[in-house]
DNA sequence: CTGAAAGCGCTTACAG
DNA sequence: CTGAAAGCGCTTACAG
């Protein structure tokens, strides 16, 4: 059917050996065979079999990445990057889903081994200890892209998501906000503790502030949601939300403006990540960006420099995340005209 | 190292061939031996290879997923719905963005194809004749959401885009709109010529129609801006958008909250696809919803089935799209009180 | 019910 | 510079 080794070997009157050889551009191979081999290659439109190879050398050039939900604007940009680097290597990317995957994680990573899939990049997102060690011990190579607590990672790629978050904070208080509340995400991500910690840093000391201008957002739309129907509750007098995430920014958003409660004027709303989700909602939203799809090319390019060459360029990467100021939080400062 | 089926024979005192046998379930095994292979296989923590497995079977539980733009809520939503489904049946996806992809595309296939890649879904999209060629010669099954022109394909999963469209203008039209325009998509996609088709069927004999009310969006946020700049600069007392797809709604809703315009009581948008983003933009968008998670899953569960028995159950799935009435197009109908 | 042997299509020392 | 042979870890007829 389809052309071997074998049959490139036979009309080019030579062992599969050397033409395994010019195949991989690798010993020493005459001139002149070199040139019947490659006739025969064109010839017969041979293409060597992937999956042979693979089971000799113990190498697939494939890569998995792992993402909480490819539905998140933040997760499909990210996947966007590793996948374009990953094509440009002749890798090839699988895409896990591990959302509420429960027993199935542990199972999807043994498969992943069976299936010799030379590397690993985990999403923040909820890779605890314990799923961590499993990883670790099925000796894949991996980048995680997310602090995990308590664990040596060969490769970490982190962007600082305090700092970031003290900018937005402090951005706040600087155009006037007298009552910022912030919508926090699950604790057990190490990216939403941090940036939880960084708003309590940067209020704690404010004479208006106290614990329950804090709720849980989950991530997501609907959290955002909840979590602002409760803070306007409980303050009906806040005058600005620092939400954990974009998700999070653009369900308040939308509670806010159910409410009918003006923003930026009566209320600022700051999000974090960067999805292009905030350019579009009216008004648009003002967040700390990150460099999104960047980070899943560095880590497919750290990734895969490490299968190829057996260690990491680097063990840890930082970025920095940037403040993109807009219209949710244009309360005070109004430089239309000069 | 790690295990192989050689190990689980010699410590359960049998032959490789009785392994593989109880690992497969396959032909007749005695009790007892069962029992000691199992056994074994729990002692030395024992996971078949699969790559080794692949290169006899030729089939790697493996299967790709061709989308133009992982970034658009559509596609990653219809890849959830496929990566779910294929994940349920052990299967691994991988994902391929093929937008801009050029000669690559040709590449990736050939490269899937080395790989065992049991099978294909290629999302709606730029799949012209050529390249569907080209894939087909490959043999890899595939399943395809669109319609290739000239061409049988062994299973496609099609959205009836026409009546979703007629829906849409329709209900425009009810609503007491007099002069409708339309953002169409790339052309050499078949669901955005039945879009365009179904808005000129249905205003065609309309007086006020004239074809300077098409401009097209290119199915993005940025298309949809421009389209609807053009738009209004030529037809200032337009009173409606049918967006070719919810970006381009987004897009418009955009330009004309800029312009203060107000939508719905000036002009009234709708857009098509259903995207989630077309519930937090304020105001809502009416938009046309395609059943997109169930389309991935519906790919994968055809082209799984065809895979593990050898045809296809079904040849062509036609789904509904359904007209979901938000605020963007609340014009003259108020039935907020009854 | 079980085993020996060939084979899937490559790569990799090892000789020469 | 090139080839014969072993091996990667399975599955699959074929005997028995």
């Amino acid at each position: 059917m389809t052309a071997t080794i074998r049959d490139v070997a036979k009309l080019a009157e030579v062992s599969i050996a050397t033409v395994s050889r010019v195949l991989n551009s690798k010993g020493y191979v005459g001139l002149e065979t070199k040139k019947k081999i490659e006739e025969a290659i064109k010839l017969l439109n041979y293409e060597p079999n992937e999956v042979a190879r693979s089971l000799t050398v113990k190498k697939t050039k494939t890569v998995a990445l792992f993402v909480p939900d490819i539905t998140n604007p933040f997760f499909s940009t990210l996947a966007k990057g590793a996948e374009d680097y990953a094509n440009s290597k002749g890798f090839t990317l699988i895409l896990c889903n591990y959302e509420k995957m429960g027993g199935r994680k542990k199972l999807y990573v043994d498969l992943l081994k069976q299936k010799y899939v030379d590397g690993i990049i985990f999403a923040a997102g909820a890779l605890n200890p314990e799923d961590a060690l499993k990883i670790r011990q099925s000796k894949i190579p991996m980048v995680v892209l997310d602090r995990v607590p308590e664990m040596e990672i060969e490769c970490e790629i982190l962007v600082d998501n305090y700092e970031g978050a003290k900018k937005a904070v402090k951005h706040l208080v600087e155009i006037g906000c007298k009552k910022i509340a912030h919508i926090y995400g699950p604790q057990e991500i190490s990216t939403a503790r941090q940036r939880l910690r960084a708003y309590e840093d940067a209020v704690k000391n404010l004479p208006w502030y106290t614990p329950s201008l804090l709720a849980p957002g989950n991530f997501s739309i609907e959290g955002g949601m909840e979590a602002t129907k409760k803070l306007l509750h409980d303050h009906p007098d806040l005058d600005a939300i620092f939400a954990g995430n974009d998700m999070n920014a653009i369900g308040a958003l939308k509670v806010l403006y159910r409410k009918g409660i003006r923003v930026p004027e009566k209320v600022a709303v700051c999000g974090f990540d960067g999805i292009k989700l905030t350019e579009i909602t009216t008004p648009e939203i003002t967040t700390v960006v990150q460099p999104t799809y960047e980070i899943g090319k560095l880590a497919a390019e750290n990734l895969i420099h490490y299968i190829e060459h057996s260690f990491f360029r680097e063990k840890l990467i930082k970025l920095d995340a940037t403040l993109v100021v807009r219209e949710s939080t244009q309360k005070l400062e109004r430089n239309d005209e000069t």
